[in-house]
Formats: C-alpha cells, sequence, structure tokens
RNA sequence: GCGGGUGUAGUUCAAUGGUAGAACACCAGCCUUCCAAGCUGGACACGUGGGUUCGAUUCCCAUCACCCGCUCCA
C-alpha cells in the first residue's frame, strides 16, 4: 500500500475533511476550509492539547488574547524589522535570493569578512555591496540582480475607517506576544509562583512565500502555544521536561514513535534570541516536516517589552527574596500540521481479499481524536426507529453517526473510512434481547452489550 | 514571485469547431438477518473571463486553481 499526499487529499475532499477555500469563486490559493469531519478531528486536537497541557497540569493556565495588538508589540517583539527579508532576483535565471544570505555566503566562500553585522547592512548598502564586489548570481553566475525588495511576512490591515499609515496595524504572526504582554496580569490574578506557565490555542497569520503540501504550510493557521516561566538557571532542566512531555503528548493521540523524529537545532540555525531549540518532525508522505519547536527563549522577549513598553516586567520570587525576569520555555505545535500528521499515520488500505481486489480504506484514528465515535447502524430499514432512539441517547454523550443506507458491509466501511472506531447494530434479536453488537473498527470483533449498558460501556472509551 | 506541467460530473477516464459519454461514487425504490452483492429509476461536468468564428468544451490570450522544482519559513 502506497500512501500518498493525493490518495489523502483526495479523501479529505471526498469525505468533508477539509475542503478547498472559496472555491465557488475559483478558490484561493492555499486556503482550506474544514468540513463536519474536519472541524470535529481539529477540535479533538486542541481539546487534547488544552486537557494535558492546561487542564491537568498544575503548572499551567490558560489564556486567548487578541489577534490585533498593539503595534509597539512587533517593534518590541522584532517582528517588525526582523521578520521581513531583502529579497533579490537574478534577471538571467530568475532565481530568487535573499540579499544577505548571498552576501554572507560570498564572503564566507572568499574569506572576506564584513566591516559590520550583516544585519547592520541597509538595503541601498546591500545593493551596493554585491555590485562593488561583483558577486556572481550562485546558480547561474550571471550579474544581472533586481533592486532589493523588503518582504514582511506579517500581515498588514488599518484600524479605524481611514487607510494611513498611522492606523495600520498586523494580524498576529505568532500568538506568544499576547502571552507575554499579559505576563504581569495573569501571574496577579492566578498568584501562580515561578514557575509556570500560559497555554494558548489560536490563530497566526504569516505571509508565506510559499505556502504548500495541502494544509502543512499555509497563511493562516492555528498554533497551541505554552509559554512557560521559569528561573534563570533552571531554563534547560525545563527544556528537557517539556522537550519529553511534547514527545509524550504526540505518541498519546496516536501518532507512532517511528514517524516522529527530534532535531536540536545547531548554534548557527538558532535564531538570535534562542538559547536552545527542538523540532519535533513527523514523517509526512512528502518527507519529514516540523510539527513542533520546543525553544528556550530566554529572557528576550520580556526584556524587550519591559525596555519598549517601560513597565516592570520582573517577578519577585518570595521565597528567596529575588527579583528577577523569568526564562521562558516555548513549546509550540501547529493545530494543522499536527492535524495533516494524524490523518497521515491513520490513513490505511488493508487487503481483504486479495483474489477479489477486496480493499477497505481506514483511518486508524485513537478513539478520542475520532471525529465521529460511534455510528448507529441498523441491520434493516424496518428497524430505523428503535435504532434512532439509540442513537438520540448516545449522541447526549458523544459524536454519533446514524446510517441506514445501503447494505450493512456496505455501511461499515464508510464509518472505516473516516476512522469510526466502535459502530453499534440494531438487529432483529435486538427487539428480543434489548442488545445490540459493537463492531470495533481496528480489529472487526464484535461484542453483544445490552442497551442499556451502552452509556457505561462507551464512557472511558474515549479518553486521552 | 520565477520556470515547467495540468484543468471535462464527487472520482477516474472518453469524444467533439455544431454545447458531451462511460465506470465507480451519490440519491430514490425493490431486494437484502452483519462486512462495498443484485435489479429499476434519478440527479450531477467542459475552472473563470475575453478574443477569433455563423458557431468554441475544442483554437488564441488573460486570469484563477492545482501539481513538480526554486526562492522563503520565528
Amino acid at each position: 500500500m502506497e500512501k500518498t499526499m493525493e490518495k489523502i487529499v483526495a479523501l479529505c475532499k471526498n469525505r468533508g475533511f477539509i475542503f478547498p477555500g472559496s472555491e465557488i469563486y475559483g478558490g484561493l490559493a492555499n486556503t482550506w476550509d474544514y468540513g463536519p469531519l474536519g472541524v470535529e478531528l481539529k477540535n479533538n486536537v486542541k481539546k487534547a492539547w488544552w486537557q494535558k497541557f492546561v487542564q491537568e497540569n498544575p503548572y499551567n493556565v490558560g489564556l486567548d488574547a487578541a489577534i490585533l495588538m498593539n503595534p509597539m508589540t512587533w517593534k518590541a517583539s522584532g517582528h517588525l524589522a526582523g521578520f521581513s527579508d531583502p529579497l533579490m532576483d537574478c534577471r538571467q535565471c530568475h532565481e530568487r535570493f535573499r540579499a544577505d544570505k548571498l552576501i554572507e555566503d560570498w564572503c564566507g566562500a572568499n574569506g572576506f569578512s564584513l566591516p559590520k553585522p550583516i544585519d547592520a547592512f541597509s538595503q541601498a548598502e546591500m545593493k551596493a555591496f554585491v555590485e562593488d564586489h561583483n558577486i556572481p548570481c550562485p546558480t547561474c553566475g550571471g550579474h544581472d540582480f533586481t533592486d532589493i525588495r523588503q518582504f514582511n511576512l506579517m500581515f498588514k490591515t488599518f484600524q479605524g475607517v481611514t487607510e494611513d499609515t498611522k492606523n495600520t496595524i498586523y494580524l498576529r504572526p505568532e500568538t506568544a506576544q499576547g502571552i507575554f504582554t499579559n505576563f504581569v496580569n495573569v501571574q496577579r490574578t492566578t498568584r501562580k509562583k515561578v514557575p509556570f506557565g500560559i497555554g494558548q490555542i489560536g490563530k497566526s497569520f504569516r505571509n508565506e512565500i510559499t505556502p504548500g503540501n495541502f494544509i502543512f504550510r499555509v497563511r493562516e493557521f492555528e498554533q497551541m502555544e505554552l509559554e512557560f516561566f521559569c528561573k534563570p538557571g533552571t531554563d534547560l532542566e525545563w527544556f528537557d521536561y517539556w522537550r519529553s512531555f511534547c514527545h509524550n503528548w504526540l505518541l498519546s493521540i496516536g501518532l507512532k514513535d517511528e514517524e516522529i523524529r527530534l532535531r536540536d537545532h545547531d548554534p548557527e540555525e538558532l535564531v538570535f534570541y534562542s538559547k536552545a531549540t527542538t523540532d519535533f518532525e513527523y514523517l509526512f508522505p512528502f518527507g519529514w516536516g516540523e510539527l513542533w519547536g520546543v525553544a528556550d527563549r530566554t529572557d528576550y522577549d520580556l526584556t524587550q517589552h519591559a525596555n519598549t513598553s517601560g513597565q516592570d516586567l520582573s517577578y519577585f520570587d518570595p521565597e528567596t527574596n529575588e527579583r528577577y525576569l523569568p526564562y521562558v520555555i516555548e513549546p509550540s505545535l501547529g493545530v494543522e500540521r499536527t492535524v495533516l500528521a494524524l490523518l497521515c499515520g491513520a490513513y490505511d488500505e488493508e487487503v481483504l481479499d486479495e483474489a477479489k481486489g477486496d480493499v477497505r480504506t481506514v483511518l486508524h484514528f485513537a478513539p478520542a481524536i475520532a471525529p465521529v465515535k460511534i455510528a448507529v447502524l441498523p441491520l434493516s430499514k424496518k428497524l430505523a426507529e428503535p435504532a434512532e432512539k439509540i442513537y438520540g441517547e448516545l449522541s447526549r454523550d458523544f459524536v454519533c453517526d446514524f446510517d441506514v443506507t445501503g447494505n450493512i458491509g456496505k455501511r461499515y466501511r464508510r464509518e472505516d473510512e473516516i476512522g469510526t472506531p466502535y459502530c453499534v447494530t440494531y438487529d432483529f434479536d435486538s427487539e428480543e434481547d434489548h442488545a445490540v453488537t459493537i463492531r470495533e473498527r481496528d480489529t472487526m470483533a464484535q461484542v453483544r452489550v445490552p442497551v442499556a449498558e451502552l452509556r457505561t460501556w462507551f464512557a472511558d472509551k474515549f479518553r486521552l
């Protein structure tokens, strides 16, 4: 069985997990809408995260900060300056380069040392440097570059009625800053002592140059982020703690360990504020892709916000009588990428009878993650009415399906394809013995359970 | 954004300068007492906008979207 993105995308469109965005208008690049099954799946992922990282975790509390923030936020965080790339194109071969990287690479290769750090160069200076030193295009060797254009990854919009630069605001490119700006509010109102964490799930927006691979890289995405505040010096310990915590969480929602790898960033690869970063990568059909990053952000963000706002964001430790800016460990995970990883991991085609070419497509979701938990299927249409009562009862606790169309085998297959872990079949004996057959998706095993005991039988089946 | 490719029912494929056909899927009915059976009927498509032409799904242009590669990815 070959697992391909094509098959997974087709299944998603076909069964109502994920549709292309704005389809009736010819679409909008790299936007995706979550259908009836997709929204359940996505909600289950978020619920599972919130449960482990916030609800059950004695250290952490939750937050839901606004997407629109005072632009000073982005000045402080460095996104206004650093979240943009100076790009130039080679007119000969039409390749695109980052001017700063082009210069750095050339200097490295030619043993040339810059008079000042590349970050301190203006656009004009970079352009002049490229021309003065006759830096060739790495691809074709040409010397015909376009001017440098600044590409900022933040979406811009205007607040209020007039569209002038004074009213420019940005859609947040990460949820983290809403946590940092509320650090003192949360600490004061919850009376939390360091170490503690603030978790948040919410949308972020990045104007990526190249999105793609279905929902893997999109411009509007949802993050599940925890900012964990700890005492400086204890940060590496907590870094390890959250690294393995995250790893366990990924396994608990049903991802296979052999399809996950942890990759520590090299010192050169680390972003400037970070002391350590580990990426969790998942083996997608298109290759390894980042799911999650755990980063030691040090006290960079709180320092920046304290300096920019002039507010005191320090923490007073009542046990040691010390005042300090906490260090931050940040485990940050993309919701869509996790959903995609779950879909890829769950996808399976089982050959039931090679001679007949009988194959069933199954999504092996963990029961807690499956969009539909139970399908109620009357064996015959004549049994629809009593079966519907059972459906009504179970729907109060679980997301359920009810299907009378076609024969029973076909309906089992349909439920297999969307990953429903249990099918409840109401048959002619049910009228007499007041029991139903529960058929399990992965094993196809069947058990007979009295209708009166159904709720308790299912009660703990969908817990994480 | 650049280079290359693609665009016909939900899906996979046909045909055609005179407005399209199948299979599977879907819906309804019959049948059916546990794993995609059968019969009958039904709904459903030329991505969008221009141009050429008496007439365009077909030829041309643009646009949109998708796929592959590149650039990028806090």
